[in-house]
DNA sequence: GCCAACGTTGGC
DNA sequence: GCCAACGTTGGC
């Protein structure tokens, strides 16, 4: 199972929505290394949900519930693609990213090095890591 | 609000 | 194919 990180402004679209929801495809990815990311992703891997930009930490796990598919939102013969998402949990306490740069596990943590790509992905000790100083 | 990083576009 | 201009993202 491989271990992924999402980003999303909570202004546009918030973990408190994707769990009203109960999930949502992941739409409207318009960056090629985030998409063979999320062409990587297969069903049962956890995803981490990142509030960028007013929040800035890790909120939530959701779950890769189904293979990559056409983005519904983008044209017809384009080559993006979409990932349907689950919630499983939040965490305990959110993790911020004053957090994870403080913490030397997390030094080659991706979310760090290349702070604009929107889908990424995360190591399984660093996704324990962070699980951890997110729990209670 | 500013700016760094970085991807894309278009002129040459 | 190079590179300047420009747009977007996201941290500060």
């Amino acid at each position: 199972m491989k271990h992924w990180l999402v980003k999303s402004e909570p202004e546009a679209y918030s973990w408190a929505t994707f769990v009203q929801e109960d999930g949502t495809p992941w739409t409207g990815v318009r960056n090629y290394q985030a998409r063979n990311n999320l062409n990587l992703m297969q069903p049962g891997d956890l995803v981490l949900y990142y509030h960028s930009v007013s929040e800035k930490a890790v909120v939530g796990i959701a779950e890769v519930a189904a293979p990559a598919h056409p983005d519904a939102t983008a044209e017809a013969g384009s080559p993006w693609v979409a990932v349907p998402l689950r919630p499983v949990q939040a965490l305990a306490r959110p993790v911020s990213l004053a957090q994870l740069k403080a913490n030397t596990r997390l030094a080659e943590l991706a979310l760090l090095r290349q702070s604009r790509l929107s889908v990424l992905p995360v190591r399984p000790e660093e996704f324990d890591a962070i699980l951890a100083m997110g729990a209670k």
